[in-house]
DNA sequence: ACCTGAACACCGTTCAAGT
DNA sequence: ACCTGAACACCGTTCAAGT
């Protein structure tokens, strides 16, 4: 007989990652309040009390979530920029079930930090116009990350295949990035 | 009082055109069946006569909507891919309630033939790699749309800065694309 | 402070029935 | 062929109540 566990507390951190959970693997229509609460065996209005507003703060939480980043000064301002457009892909790429979130939702919170942090470094390091060029590169790692993860969708024929798009998408976006960059310094 | 007007026989083109009407004044989360009905004067459930998988087919047509598209081929290869672009991003802009899903759900139907007459166009124009470009093409889209759209529901103070987003949406657009055709003839 | 239970208004979808 | 009405399972959210 199974020994039940003691049950660990409910937190915004535990709400966000069962969420993003249930919306890559079942989608993010399959998201609701109530399997919400059954995957982190609480009733669904248990959430009420970390997110007050309710849905429409997980659904914002979501987006900050894969939005959000966090990246170190490089040695030149070509290679910083080339770490924030890869940190950004990579979080947009791990939540495939919230994209859309991300992709339209307005930024706020620790996305407008990370904006105004990738805006300020990259113009400390000289590059001229960093606001340009950081709205520039977000709608390069946008698209990039959406026609990647829309064509997984496609046919699902063999993990040959599979791979080679994988393997695609590096090459597209790092020919992309590189050329981006050189675009910027002109 | 005013007489009853003889009923307009419903139809797929004027249910996507009030769902379209709905998701962009109100948002994707505010297009119900229900109220889709109302505004079409039916019962939400005569919508399912004429799409009979319901609000996933209604979804699939409101992306497909936007997102296919149909170009003449131009003077050049150049010519036809800048109008390419242009058509693909005016299809986006004019409906941001359904961007959401034009950037996430994986191209069927019309889309398909779309991006098939693309590159086709392109590659008889004699653009090498043609396949490659179309996703080079489409992620530079959605990329830009995806950052325009998201940029117009931050702060809403005057008119006067609407009108310079705009303006600044265009050239930035207009820049990217003449870098990328640039980048694409090599 | 944190969670539950019952309740309410609303949702997508089915199905038999009307015309 | 096209639309309606009633019904069902499910949803987000409130609120009072429990501990």
């Amino acid at each position: 007989m199974p020994a039940k566990r003691p049950p660990v507390p409910l937190s915004r951190e535990r709400i966000i990652d069962a969420a993003l959970h249930i919306a890559d693997s079942q989608g993010l229509r399959r998201l609701t309040m109530r399997r919400l609460g059954d995957a982190l065996e609480v009733e669904a209005m248990a959430i009420y009390h970390h997110l007050p507003r309710g849905k429409d703060a997980l659904m914002d939480a979501l987006a900050e979530h894969v939005t959000a980043v966090r990246v170190e000064a490089g040695s030149s301002w070509q290679e910083t920029a080339k770490a924030w457009c890869r940190a950004g892909r990579e979080a947009l790429r791990d939540h495939p079930g919230v994209l859309a979130l991300a992709l339209t939702k307005p930024p706020k919170g620790a996305t407008t930090v990370s904006i105004r942090d990738q805006t300020e470094q990259l113009a400390d390091a000289g590059l001229p116009a960093a606001a340009d060029a950081v709205r520039t590169m977000r709608a390069f790692v946008f698209g990039s990350v959406a026609v990647e993860v829309q064509q997984s969708g496609w046919a699902d024929p063999e993990v040959d295949t599979w791979t080679r798009r994988d393997e695609r998408a590096d090459a597209d976006f790092e020919r992309g990035l590189d050329a981006l960059i050189k675009g910027l310094q002109i």
